[in-house]
DNA sequence: CACGAATTGAACACGAGTGTTCAATCAAGG
DNA sequence: CCTTGATTGAACACTCGTGTTCAATTCGTG
């Protein structure tokens, strides 16, 4: 999984946009070939199943999502801020690499290292912000949240890869009501919403 | 597609089963046939295409459940009100028929007849409420609200299924948090949430 | 009870994808 | 320039699903 040779890289790189725009099951190891420029039995060679690499691919991704939205929250205290900031940046990279968008899109509620990366991600910053009466919920109401919270985003992803918004609008709207459903008062919500949006850090 | 003789019935019935448990791609005729209790030549003889199979499933039931949700609204004019018991009644019946939840939530987000359904039934009462006063919002959110609040029921439904919460408190959170993304306030947010929810009305 | 329509289930010819093998070819370092 | 390891692409045997046909049968209705 980890230290792939070149040839590998290239093999889930293709697979990676394979799979964003047909799906798991539409995926066959002659188009896998094909799209990665190799024969067929280089892939045969290079990886063990179609379910394993998908799983490298997804789960490669999560981290480094998660590590790059990490980085960019070293710099804020105010866990809504940080919130806001973390849908919109979803929902820009979205548009920005649609491809990138398509996967997420697709496999985010079904795959768990996928899930895993957006709840990580918000549980923390939710309870703090709870305790520091930035917000208004209980407690046992988490999981909901954060189902919604991931819900809002994914849903919001669909609208901007459909064309139907603009990251711009669809990110800050999609912010604005997750935090006054967290009970963050209304301006409030969406000023912290409309912020100017910094760049996601790389990283390495 | 109106007017099924028992034998098209039976196969419509056994394809939403197989849809809702397999997804699109991995029911075949032959499955097909065995579940609906029929031989290979009867589904041949009886359906046009796996495409069209499905998407008379799918526009079916969206109809049948739009046409009894509206139906329940008859006797409730607060357009909060009616949207709180709207979402609850998708999340209560996924959870009483869980393959017409596994059904929703594997194809709600891309069936046009199912997305239909979402948004029609919430359209209008989020007009009226916003011109009532009852919510806090701007026009050109409605799309972006829309998709929050299908989204959020539809990772209800998914916690539901997936049994990490009862679709008692699963319904009443999502109603709560969308009524107070829409700018009603908290504790009457929590009211409408919670009230006894009616049983859906049957039709015809 | 007899007739016509629907259903049955087996048979056939296909196409598509899989997993595996292997001699020929290539590329790069010693 | 030679060796070694990876890559190539064609070939093979196999499985599974499709779409279609059709004689035999069942079934419902008049």
């Amino acid at each position: 999984m980890q230290s792939l040779n070149p040839t590998q890289r290239r093999i889930h790189q293709a697979a990676f946009r394979l799979f964003a725009e047909k799906g798991t099951l539409q995926v066959n190891i002659l188009d896998l070939a094909q799209e990665a420029g190799v024969a067929r039995g280089t892939v045969y060679s290079n990886i063990e199943s179609m379910e394993t690499l998908f799983e490298a691919v997804a789960s490669q991704l999560a981290k480094e999502m998660h590590e790059r939205v990490s980085k960019s929250f070293n710099s804020l205290s105010d866990p809504a801020q940080r919130l806001a900031n973390g849908i919109r940046f979803f929902i820009r990279r979205a548009h920005e690499d649609s491809q990138w968008g398509a996967f997420i899109h697709k496999f985010a509620m079904s795959n768990a290292s996928l899930r895993e990366m957006f709840s990580s991600q918000a549980t923390t910053d939710l309870l703090s912000g709870l305790s520091s009466g930035r917000y208004r919920f209980q407690q046992e109401q988490l999981l909901s949240i954060l189902t919604m919270i991931s819900s809002s985003v994914l849903g919001s992803i669909f609208l901007v890869l459909e064309g139907h918004k603009t990251w711009r609008e669809s990110g800050s709207d999609t912010a604005e009501l997750v935090l006054r459903a967290l009970g963050v008062p209304l301006e409030e919500a969406k000023a912290l919403a409309t912020v100017e949006l910094p760049a996601l850090p790389l990283i390495d």
